[in-house]
DNA sequence: GCCATTACTTACTTTTTTGTTAGTACCCTA
DNA sequence: TAGGGTACTAACAAAAAAGTAAGTAATGGC
């Protein structure tokens, strides 16, 4: 997340696997919390603080974080008012937008995987009772 | 990859996490090789090597680390023959079959994407080259 | 002058992921 | 009987990601 050493064979295989537009797309939202913050951001702007409390177990520096890596990526916009308190709102970019229907599919398909897996391991289980 | 301390934070964080359906489906294809070996068995079944010569940069060692999660996570078919030398093949399954149409829109809206930046970063690079 | 509020930083540790190198088992063929 | 091919595995090292704890700045209200 913070600084790369810019010549290791990790940093060589993720321009690499990148030059697939499929792996790059993901790469932009595979930091642990990203999804979950563009799906609050999904119904509107919302303020550093309001994030942090949906997201109830993330710290503060992984919020702060994530969301510079989602800025520089063009995926959320920060709009600061020089107020003090400072007030600070993040909200999704014309890009991300378009993302979300697709993450709808993604969503759905999520499920019935959840579902299939749990299935395929009671059969699994079933199988190693009669087994005994 | 390999154990996890199963009461860290870290792991704590990871179960919350993917108790969003959007978050799970991404998590599986998570590990930095998985979606390049997913592509590649869109267009069949494949053998291990085969593999191996298709992503240059892979070493065997992630390759049989990958396929393995992938299998664990029914996300593909392993099948052994047993002959000698060994011959393994491997395959996508059903419910990983669901996402191929997906992988596709992504991977537009991952082109597009790049487009963006790509001229977002012009743009400001000429602003820089202007303001001096 | 002191405290509260908000949105962060900084320095550091732990955990996880990824990469390197050198094996292994098996049988067939030369 | 030595070497080749295939699909791995094991022990270790390096790199990256995530988490912990303790700050900071600015200013308005008490």
């Amino acid at each position: 997340m913070a600084k790369r050493k810019e010549t290791s064979t990790n940093t060589e295989n993720r321009n690499y696997i990148t030059s697939c537009d499929l792996t790059y797309a993901v790469c932009l939202v595979g930091g642990r919390w990203k999804l979950l913050i563009l799906c609050k951001l999904e119904k509107g702007k919302l303020r550093f603080g309001e994030l942090r409390n949906q997201i109830c177990n993330i710290t503060e520096r992984m919020l702060t974080l994530q969301l510079r890596e989602l800025e520089r990526d063009g995926m959320v916009k920060r709009t600061v008012y020089a107020e003090v308190p400072p007030r600070v709102e993040y909200e999704l970019t014309e890009i991300s937008l378009k993302l979300v229907p697709i993450w709808g599919l993604i969503s759905n398909w999520g499920a019935e995987h959840r579902e299939t897996m749990l299935q395929k391991n009671t059969a699994e289980a079933e199988n190693l009772i009669e087994q005994q």
